[in-house]
DNA sequence: GCAACTTATTATATAGTGAAATTAAACCTC
DNA sequence: GAGGTTTAATTTCACTATATAATAAGTTGC
């Protein structure tokens, strides 16, 4: 059995408040030099170290936050911008001395009370949500509790609900002008799934957006919705590759998408960039020859762990929303200038 | 405030232990069907979730497990293997209905109390140690408390001590036979820091082993002792080629200082596999261009997660230990014939 | 046939669980 | 004895486990 603050009392000959008192430096005036030392010296001396669950159960306060993510097919950080939205979290977070308490949950199956359980037990003082699944149950539940939270790449209307994302809109625009600027006329789309993901939807809208702004025409076949995987992007090239007119140029969602993407063109026998140029999003950095556009996922972590912690010490916020510039990296997988899409040379 | 089981055994007319009942479904027999469903009615009209607090303190069980691993400079999951051992982790213990505790330390300072605490404060059921630093205050109070544990990436030799880790010494010995295979003489180590890291060790002796059994001299002025960083990679290139004899292939003990020495080589103008050969170590992914030996990370992640849930859960253990072979991946960045050290060629 | 006694079922009351806050009390000092 | 300092006792937090009580139905003895 563990030490008790009982049993440091018992052998100091004082009262649990007392000890109480010592060891979280509170109301210390309250205790007299000579006990307070003689406490300090058993603690040491017994190892005692205080029950978080009991001091939980007390003071309503765990110093855990809650992340969650959501996974389609396995969970999994490896393939993702993930990795970096959650050191930017750890870097704040572990400064100011709170645990994480990381739980995953998948994207399609809807567990009615998992969520809701997961909010209301007590277990964290706050909540991050990545990139949670549009219209979900989860959020619902986040709304009705009363935990502080905060959303990572998901726009809300309500202004006081706080989250970040990065400029989506923007970061599509870049990409599809850079494009137009190489001479590209149709441009493929490769979309995460729209159903559940904000950040895809938006993307594509923005896509739509920009094509009609730059008055070029939207091909729906040369649109393929994805889930993120590096599946989804070899899908997408075979069904391009089956209309009567491929694209030129492909945009996917998300890095992952547009690796798969480049894989299956040359299989094809394409080459990238000459034949086709290929970008994605999130610039996860695991293939220097990608052109993309770059996410600061580190940045946008931290400060959503900021945000939250701001709420949960009841400290003022300076906003509740926070929007993030995306950065356009080109590389090589779309440096070449195109005459037209048949005839295609490489600018020196 | 939150709904109690109080409020529910009020609304419902009955004692609080008949709601525990009801909600654990324990010793459900002793509870009338009628009763039951009327109360199990009133929990969903209520949205009632128990306190995970309350519930801790009298059972000792969380259901939440620690992770920790250490960092050098910052706290960080990206540049690592670290992401897919994660991986392996997650995937067994959210399908077991656990929360994962994360908490970082750094491998240099060594925080006194700060371990302890985390191991004996009642807020976890088991701790996962990812690559503990060797002689560390944290594996001591590990020890010293009583909750369960697991090792990863670090051999010990009591055998009561769980632990997983890949096959070091051979993972480099096939890369050294690699190497010689290739007609190199002269290979230069880029070791992690010896003085904390296990496997940094075990690599390092390995290395020193295979070259004394080959009948290879070995030469201290070809060995750099980093950090694990990239800049440790092009440190020790710098270094290599500030002496009389650099060497003509390089071996990293991990993938990231691979690419830091690369950098530089090529900063110096030297070609890569062409002047100088490298390899790493871990097969982070991030390079498809790197000869590397692969360490199964994620199955070692979900091995390690799977013997501390056994322990847990008190379900017979297999073993304490498990091994798990390397592989050696022969990529591009070491992949040419030389004839002798001055003139190279390549093959075909 | 009725009280008394079983036996099984169902529900309640009570005692922890460790720590913290609140209230009460003891102890000085002047 | 007032006033301040220091310590103690008690209650609270939400929940589970254990022991005990109540209830009901059936069985037996006389």
């Amino acid at each position: 059995m563990a030490i008790t603050i009982k049993d440091v009392a018992q052998k100091a000959g004082v009262s649990v408040a007392t000890v109480s008192r010592v060891v979280n430096q509170k109301d210390i005036h309250k205790v007299g030099l000579k006990t307070q030392q003689r406490i300090e010296k058993i603690l040491k001396e017994l190892g005692y170290y205080p029950n978080t669950m009991a001091r939980g159960l007390k003071t309503r306060k765990t110093y855990n936050i809650g992340v969650v993510f959501f996974w389609y097919e396995k969970p999994s950080l490896s393939d993702y911008y993930l990795t970096r939205v959650l050191d930017g979290i750890i870097s704040f977070i572990s400064e100011k001395k709170y645990n994480i308490l990381m739980n995953t949950f998948s994207r399609n199956i809807q567990n009615e009370g998992v969520y809701a359980n997961f909010v209301n037990s007590g277990l964290v003082d706050g909540v991050l949500a990545i990139a949670p699944p549009v219209e979900s149950r989860f959020f619902q539940d986040l709304k009705q509790g009363s935990l502080p939270y905060v959303l990572i790449n998901y726009q809300v209307n309500d202004p006081n609900v706080c989250f970040v994302d990065c400029l989506n809109t923007q970061g599509i625009i870049d990409v599809v002008d850079h494009l137009l600027s190489l001479g590209h006329k149709r441009i493929g789309f490769i979309a995460g799934d729209i159903q559940y993901s904000k950040n895809s939807l938006d993307r594509f809208n923005a896509f739509k957006y920009i094509l009609k702004k730059r008055g070029m025409a939207f091909h729906d076949d040369n649109v393929y919705f994805g889930n993120w995987t590096e599946q989804a992007g070899t899908k997408a090239v075979e069904a391009f590759w089956k209309t009567k007119h491929p694209p030129t140029a492909i945009i996917a969602s998300n890095d992952i998408m547009a690796l798969g993407a480049i894989k299956q063109l040359r299989k094809q026998g394409l080459r990238v960039p000459q034949d086709v140029a290929v970008c994605g999003f999130d610039d996860i950095s695991s293939d220097m020859t990608l052109t993309t556009v770059h996410q600061p996922a580190f940045d946008m972590g931290h400060e959503a762990a900021k945000m939250l912690w701001s709420q949960i010490e009841k400290r003022p916020l300076d906003y509740t929303h926070r929007f993030f510039p995306t950065k356009l990296v080109v590389r090589e997988s779309c440096g070449y200038y195109l005459k037209n899409s048949q005839d295609q040379k490489t600018k020196s």
